[in-house]
DNA sequence: ATCGGAAACG
DNA sequence: CGTTTCCGAT
């Protein structure tokens, strides 16, 4: 559990990988796409388009350059560079919009936002979700990407004033756009700004290292996710009053507190400054809900324990968003939340001008305008307020959140770490969670067939001549196959855990001929995400959640209850299984059923029946993962948990905590009423409905290529039965893009499969509870803040 | 254009 | 691990 030697709070294991943060390790693509896609200056390069996270390339040399000189790869062209992004498709960070020449979309749809509230996807035009407002929200439009921690951290004055709070941040990004080589393809060298960057940064780190106490230092803390409404409303509070037409340079000085450097940027502009803007959309809280005590910023770090305090909240919350920035771990609630808003097209706010300029006398030229989006974003602040209170009357409490993080909190290990776990056996009664976990390390999802590695070649020889021929024929994907056995309960090997296991052995064996390996590929993610999966559920749909929530007091029985109505749950395998629809592979309980949307249906399932024991999870790739994309961090072991209470009765010893544990005792197994579990893992279920509509649309293309890897596999070895799924991808298919209404025609079988991406209508308010948390400490803070730190070097 | 396997790189 | 590079297939 926690880990060897620390004390107490183990910070989960995905925030100690400096590779993962962004900051620290090199940015990884999406993060510079989201940085571009912010500023204005390169709207002419890369811009929002469409909905939700959808966005043109326009220029795809440039965005080519501009990566390459990011990364100090001359080199780079739009090929590579598409190469790359597809990869992401995998991943489920972004998805390609078909019929659309350069075009992509991010994921974001529900998930990710909540840990970075900040970004604002542009309401696309139309179509915005609810959030939305039906006003031109245009400055605004854009996605932006989070802001680093100093965000988040500041305290009052920044919070109020987005510009001031983001613009630190801004700049920072800003700075990181692109920079120089060597090499010589330079872009634009931001040299200058790079070094005073560092400069900064380098005092980041000086503050982790002091922080740290040596070494291992901060670990701890707390568990990662928050909920949105807590963002919420810490957001809210931030606002109150006051934003007002904010934007200017603030007073302040933004970057009072954060550990991290932000560093003054040279200011583009001028100096001061800061900043980009950003956006309008955080606002959104209309009215503060708490009232924060301004506590001194960071300073406060205190004591450890964490209570929902405002202040503690705050504390936590920033934290939290701090490291997830800063791993970069995705953000994946974001969500709904009216506040969000989402993409547009079209520009932000005017602080960019500032830093527009900048770049352009780099020689960036890029666009430039901006100004006018001041305005916009102005009014557009306004009009979110008001939305949001109209949203979010006010939340009585904190519980939500808790109870999201109980959900994570299953420890996660990342899939990588090499650390076996823990617990190599959880006690086989309980810990579904680490039931889930393990099996889901051992049993991959996702998975590729693929021909034997026959000699890899080597391109090296003779690249012409194929590499590739050999292996497509082979597989196939298997047809042959699979069939038979994937098992996937065989463990892992290493692999990297990720996963591509060489099997060989027992199960699968069904390689007759020759093949005698296949190569079995999980999502990455995924595995590590179980919980993020139920995590996603619950993030999801603020809705969901709460009515997960609710269900469960209402009904009392937590998992267990639940446990028992589906009794054939127990098995594992029909959990994944969904009924029919079919995006979402959560049957069993009704709190899944819950999560998508048609709201809960206490009854049971109605489903047909899942019959299939097999254990084989199933789950699709895509649906599920889409949330993840942008994954959120694991969640600590349990023991750890800041917030381990667990208000609703575990029968496990671990504490979940609250939903988390639920849903994922639930799901995965049970204690003591399921039984035996056979092997089935659970898998990671998936709740998949894809992200909306849009991407249903794609749907198709990402099934196939999910389908390809892995689907069609479990579907097959399903096969008896089946007969849904492949339904359900028409059904999926179908889009009802904005509104249309009515369609009328369809028929039913949508509420499972489509919803709504949004949406919270309106019920957030929750009940809550949340009985303890308890701690987070401080040092979260600092530990997060630590992680802060950029290199963009070359 | 786009997809995606394979290998190499840091 | 996340690309980067290369490249055949669609």
């Amino acid at each position: 559990m926690k880990t060897p030697g620390d004390t107490g709070f183990a910070f989960p294991d995905w925030a100690y990988k400096p590779e993962s943060s962004p900051g620290s390790r090199q940015i990884q693509l999406w993060h510079f796409i989201l940085e571009l896609l912010r500023k204005e200056e390169y709207h002419d390069v890369i811009a929002w388009q469409g909905d939700y996270g959808e966005f043109v390339i326009k220029d795809p040399d440039e965005v080519a350059r501009l990566w390459g000189a990011r990364k100090c790869k001359p080199q780079m062209n739009y090929d590579k560079l598409s190469r790359a992004l597809r990869y992401y498709y995998n991943k489920r960070i972004l998805h390609k919009t078909k019929g659309k020449r350069f075009t992509y979309k991010f994921n974001f749809n529900k998930l990710v936002l909540v840990n970075y509230p900040f970004i604002d996807v542009g309401s696309g035009g139309s179509a915005v979700p609810q959030s939305a407002p039906p006003v031109p929200t245009s400055g605004s439009s854009h996605f932006r990407f989070p802001s680093t921690p100093s965000e988040v951290l500041s305290p009052n004055e920044e919070l109020r004033s987005p510009g001031g709070v983001f613009g630190a941040v801004a700049r920072r990004m800003g700075r990181g756009s692109v920079s120089d080589c060597s090499d010589g393809t330079s872009v634009n060298s931001e040299i200058e700004e790079g070094n005073g960057g560092v400069a900064e940064e380098r005092g980041g780190e000086r503050g982790l290292s002091g922080g740290g106490g040596g070494g291992v230092g901060f670990r701890g803390l707390i568990h990662p996710r928050l909920s949105h409404e807590s963002l919420l409303r810490m957001y809210g509070a931030g606002n109150p009053a006051g934003h007002h037409g904010s934007r200017g340079p603030h007073r302040g000085h933004q970057e009072p507190i954060s550990p991290f450097p932000v560093s003054p940027l040279p200011g583009p502009g001028g100096s001061g400054l800061l900043a980009p803007p950003l956006s309008p959309a955080l606002s959104m809280t209309p009215s503060s809900h708490l009232p924060y005590t301004p506590s001194p910023t960071l300073s406060p770090m205190l004591g450890s324990h964490f209570s929902f305090n405002p202040e503690d909240m705050k504390r936590y919350l920033q934290a939290h968003t701090q490291s997830v920035y800063n791993y970069h771990l995705s953000p994946r609630a974001f969500l709904h939340y009216p506040n969000i808003v989402i993409p547009q097209p079209h520009r932000p706010s005017a602080d960019k001008a500032a830093e527009r300029e900048r770049e352009r006398e780099r020689g960036g030229g890029l666009g430039e305008r901006g100004e006018r989006a001041a305005a916009l974003a102005g009014g557009e602040r306004e009009r979110e307020r008001e939305r949001d209170r109209e949203r979010h009357p006010q939340h009585p409490s904190l519980a939500h959140v808790a109870l999201h993080h109980h959900h994570h909190h299953p420890h996660h290990h990342p899939p990588h770490s090499a650390h076996p776990h823990p617990h190599p056996h959880s006690h086989p009664t309980h810990h579904p969670l680490h039931l889930g976990e393990e099996a889901a390390h051992m049993s991959p999802f996702k998975f590729k067939l693929q021909p034997p590695p026959l000699g890899r070649k080597q391109r090296g020889d003779g690249q012409g001549s194929g590499r590739q021929g050999s292996m497509s024929s082979a597989s196939g994907t298997s047809t042959s196959g699979m069939g038979s056995s994937l098992s996937f309960g065989s463990d892992l090997s290493s692999a990297g855990g990720s996963g591509l296991v060489s099997n060989s052995s027992s199960t699968q064996s069904l390689n007759s001929a020759g093949l005698p390996k296949i190569k079995v590929e999980p999502i990455s993610d995924i595995e590590s995400e179980e919980e993020v999966e139920v995590t996603d559920i619950s993030e999801e749909d603020p809705d969901e959640d709460y009515e997960l929530f609710s269900a469960r007091h209402v009904r009392g029985g937590p998992a267990h209850r639940l446990n028992h109505t589906h009794p054939h749950l127990a098995n594992g395998s029909a959990l994944h299984h969904h009924h029919g629809g079919h995006n979402n592979h959560l049957p069993h309980h009704p709190h899944l059923q819950l999560n998508h949307h048609h709201g809960y249906q206490p009854h049971q399932q109605h489903h047909p029946l899942p019959h299939h024991p097999l254990p084989h999870h199933h789950h699709h790739p895509d649906d599920d993962l889409d949330e993840d994309v942008f994954k959120a961090p694991a969640p600590p072991p349990p023991g750890l948990s800041p917030f381990a209470v667990s208000p609703h009765r575990a029968p496990a010893p671990f504490t979940p905590s609250a939903i988390a544990p639920v849903t994922a005792a639930a799901i995965k197994s049970e204690p003591a009423d399921s039984p035996p579990p056979t092997q089935c893992i659970p898998l990671k279920l998936r709740f998949k409905r894809r992200w909306s509509e849009d991407q249903r649309m794609e749907t198709s293309s990402q099934e196939e290529s999910d389908d390809k890897k892995v689907r069609a596999e479990q579907e097959r070895q399903r096969n008896g039965a089946r007969l849904d799924t492949k339904e359900e991808e028409d059904s999926g298919r179908r889009r009802r893009e904005g509104g249309g209404g009515g369609g009328g025609g369809g028929g039913g079988g949508e509420d499972a499969d489509s919803p709504p991406p949004l949406v919270y209508e309106g019920s957030l308010a929750p009940p809550p509870l949340l009985a303890s948390h308890r701690r987070v400490s401080a040092e979260l803070h600092r530990a997060t803040a630590q992680l802060s730190l950029e290199n963009k070097t070359c």
